[in-house]
DNA sequence: TGAAACCTTCACATCAGTGTGAAGGTCAAG
DNA sequence: CTTGACCTTCACACTGATGTGAAGGTTTCA
């Protein structure tokens, strides 16, 4: 698949996917003229990666964590020095603060609507 | 309380202060000679502010949201607009499409640092 | 053969959230 | 009365994620 087609699939611009994998969060085949050429999995992977972005997290990090997440485990042993067990945990505890920062807030904004919610229909209801 | 304290208690900048404030997001007294001052209970609110833009909404959003969430209601019924409403809807699904995208990476972050040290403690303790 | 629809790299632009620092006012303490 | 520690506004700079578009190569199709 060439470039613009993962575009379409993942609903993310040429130029975004250039821009990851100047970042290292993908790599790409290159065919003879010199198109990039991407796995079909990969659009997995663009979508984590939005994902991970929208949550907060820089791509600095991301290219930390992701390689971690593959699910066929490549890289348990191996490439787990002790700092990237260490940025890890770290980042573990920030995605812990704004996961508990978002609920909060997400709660908060939901009693609200239902609130105003609530208040809004009985009035029509009760009083018609 | 004066700017300088408020950002000592909430480890904000008084840069950012000045900025949230420019954004609508706090507002401030000002003394008879020009200076910031601050209720107690806005350091509360700066750190609330602090949660939601690490949780990725735009100062933008967090001016509407804010209002909603003081908890002795001030603005349940006068100032909630249908399109308020709208927005805080649509907010609600981005924060919780944040949540879930964060819950499973934070899952995943989790269990693969439990794998690698399940890993590296039986080597010491079962060879030992 | 030439137009359309891809692709490439490169560079400059924008936006939000920040930092930094200049130029200057205020106030308390020596 | 001066010094130091506050405060003010203003403006410019940076970073990271993105858009836009130029200048040019490739492939396909009429």
């Amino acid at each position: 698949m060439r470039i613009g087609e993962l575009a379409d699939r993942t609903g993310t611009s040429r130029r975004l996917l250039r821009y990851y994998e100047e970042q290292g969060l993908i790599v790409s085949q290159r065919c003879a003229n010199g198109y990039r050429s991407y796995d079909d999995r990969f659009a997995d992977r663009v979508l984590q990666i939005r994902g991970l972005l929208d949550a907060g997290l820089p791509t600095r990090v991301i290219k930390q964590v992701l390689p971690c997440l593959d699910k066929p485990r490549a890289i348990v042993f191996s490439d787990a020095t002790p700092e990237i067990i260490e940025t890890l945990s770290q980042e573990l505890e920030r995605m812990q603060r704004r996961i508990d920062a978002l609920t909060r807030n997400r709660d908060a904004v939901t009693e609200y609507l239902d609130e105003v919610r609530a208040q809004a229909r009985p009035a029509t209801e009760v009083a018609a």
